[in-house]
DNA sequence: GTCTATATGACGATAGAC
DNA sequence: GTCTATCGTCATATAGAC
């Protein structure tokens, strides 16, 4: 057995530690010393992994995408639907999905084109299918609504910072939806 | 005559470049000897207008409060409702409220703590007018929209790129306000 | 595969001439 | 007030030992 090829744990890691860091200190202090720290290697043993910091942007991309296509699927398959569905994963939850997908931000934030181009073609991907639901006008609606979401949970640091006031704010952008709905 | 406290130009010029290239360079490209060759002037010159980089922060987020507090003069006072008012202003048309707005949350996204406390405080601000238009709850719905703009514009790299299409989408959220409205 | 050591360059900041 | 020159620090990346 064995013929499919293994994904390297340490590669895995180091890109785990890339992504807190993201997460956690911003773009600027994710240095290759910190990830590889972080990662519990040296910077010439993350190196031999990715040979530059682009590489190891690369690979989050991939899982980005990777995890963007798992979701776009959920979202379609929602029983509450799909705008629902929408509202309530922009609440930064911390999943995996969600931790890429901030860890990126801050790429795009500091002018990452490759990063812009892919977060254009998966906020594309969710507005088809908001608009399958709700129709292309209120798809924009619902689409700013989450982005907002994301927006300030991001400026305020983290999933768990004011997470009770934004539990609430859900609430309130899902009754929105309700009445959009109609 | 002159009693008056005169701003010295060549610190607003200053400011504008670092301004300018948080907007379009994004933070960490916007140096001490970027915004100074920007500014016309030299490093050390820069650095006698403000010691250091900090204190060059700090003179943006003075800015930004001060926009920020006629902005929400606007807001009470407009004629088409606080609602449609903001929606309309979190298109990013460049002006002097809205550049500050976006090179602030570069500032933001690096995880810059003073930064953000003064968002929070501008945000709450937005917050407490909309309610009083549309009640708390439906307030949050029409300011997570509004962010939504904001974040999307910032991800696309400014107020130009897909000018036309935002556009469509202010309509598109102006509709969906009216709906929320009733 | 993973390490240490080091080259190279940029950034923020200081000192002091004019 | 604005300049040039320079220092200390830290980031990315390379070379080569183990």
């Amino acid at each position: 057995m064995d013929t499919m090829p293994r994904k390297p744990i340490a590669r895995d890691a180091v890109l785990d530690a890339f992504e807190a860091l993201l997460i956690e200190v911003g773009e600027r202090a994710a240095t290759l010393d910190a990830v590889a720290k972080r990662a519990g290697v040296s910077k010439g043993g993350l190196l031999y992994h990715f040979p530059n910091k682009e590489a190891m942007i690369s690979a989050l991309l991939e899982r980005m995408d990777a995890l963007a296509a798992l979701d776009i699927e959920a979202m379609k398959a929602a029983p509450e639907g799909a705008s629902a569905f929408f509202i309530k994963s922009s609440l930064w939850a911390d999943t995996p999905m969600d931790r890429v997908f901030v860890a990126a931000t801050r790429l795009a934030e500091v002018a990452h084109e490759e990063t812009r181009r892919r977060f254009a073609g998966i906020q594309q991907q969710w507005l088809d299918v908001l608009a399958e639901e709700v129709g292309p006008e209120m798809a924009r609606a619902v689409r700013y609504m989450g982005d907002g979401l994301y927006f300030n949970a991001m400026l305020e640091g983290g999933p768990g910072a004011n997470a009770s006031e934004r539990n609430a704010d859900v609430g309130a952008l899902l009754a929105a939806v309700e009445r959009l709905r109609d």
